[in-house]
DNA sequence: TAGATTGTTAATCGATTAACAATC
DNA sequence: TAGATTGTTAATCGATTAACAATC
């Protein structure tokens, strides 16, 4: 077992180490410094260490980490190393971009299958899926045993779609509603996208500095 | 001028207590204390009034705050009552999606203009507009002057276009590629989305919460 | 071996929470 | 007025940074 109560802030620096550890490992990188790996992605080395000691000791003293080693050893604490079984909720525009757009495999899921209530968009093609009537979910699940769902799906049905779901034995939940889903149910993990927020926070961005500048 | 170098952290949460309290006035709520709002959104009332006093005072005494008027506040602050031109960049799947899905103007936002280099995209309609060749692109923010911009298109072509677009006088980024675009030039916001990286973090809750289960 | 760089402890910094006087 | 609740200061907590002994 990993060690206990990982802080949030680390969790959230990981998966950007695993993007920029690809990146060196791509580019011919064999090993790299805290310093080093520090000063590309806008770190301190210090940071890096600390983050890194949350799960082990994965470098050497006077050497540093070996790129390849450390991005597999993150790999498997994000537990990319497997593809869980996901499932696609809604699939109008939204859903269908992210469907095709996100390279699921090495995110560590597998989409397996797209439901929607739409008549005119069950039945149509979506990748190597073709979307099924939500009347179809409680079969399907039973059968394929998916562990996690997209949902992409209007807010007002977006509370009773996740009670459903978690019957159906869905575990893992990445929400673009604009229902705030809350980990209420334990045993349940939740990553809540928010799209309007973020672009939000860019306006206020946008606004400031434009008054910081006008000073 | 509001008070300055407010934290991060505040301004992530403004987004989210802006949509509680527009949800709250569309409910009837005329006046609402922090304890009750903390109670709705799952903070600490203290959290509450910290946040807002960075901005002002609000509230009253033995009365608590005007849900309108204090939505109208955190609006202002956000930017939210005004509409920046806009633009996209990158008119495939993901780019479509968001064009669509996003209500912009009470985002603060006007989206004005798509670009795309794939011939079979140009041309084709996005809701109110048609999707322009990116060699109009010069042409079109010397007329329009858009000053933000969504970016939608792979991460290899990212970057020189950033440069292009700051030329052209945009101020603030949208960011859906795979580039972590720095905040180098100074005097341009960014807000970088990294769906991945979400989708990432939550194949790592996912399989916490089942290592911590099997125990 | 000497130099480099980690792993880890201690110091600092910032953000959250608690407390309470001010006041509606 | 009395009760309620803010605005704000002080206390606590957690996260980041600095420092350095361990060691490759």
């Amino acid at each position: 077992m990993s060690k206990n109560s990982i802080s949030n802030s680390v969790i959230r620096r990981l998966p950007r180490y695993y993007r920029f550890l690809g990146e060196l490992e791509h580019n011919g990188y064999v090993r790299i410094s805290s310093r080093e790996l520090s000063e590309k992605m806008g770190l301190t080395a210090s940071q890096i260490r600390q983050d890194f000691n949350c799960f082990g000791e994965f470098g050497q003293q006077g050497y540093g980490y070996n790129v390849s080693d450390l991005r597999i050893e993150i790999g498997k604490i994000l537990g990319l190393d497997k593809q869980t079984p996901m499932i696609l909720l809604g699939a109008g525009n939204l859903g269908k971009a992210i469907a095709t757009h996100i390279d699921f495999h090495n995110k560590g899921f597998d989409l397996i299958g797209a439901f929607d209530v739409n008549p005119d968009i069950i039945g149509k093609e979506l990748g190597e899926l073709k979307v099924k009537s939500i009347d179809e979910i409680g079969t399907f699940c039973a059968e394929k045993k998916p562990v996690a769902a997209i949902l992409c799906v209007p807010m007002n049905s977006a509370e009773k779609l996740v009670n459903t779901l978690i019957e159906c034995g869905i575990k893992a939940f990445w929400n673009f509603t604009h229902y705030d889903l809350k980990v209420t149910h334990k045993g349940v993990a939740v990553e809540n996208v928010h799209l309007g927020d973020s672009l939000t926070t860019l306006s206020y961005g946008l606004n400031n500095l434009t008054e910081n500048e006008s000073v």
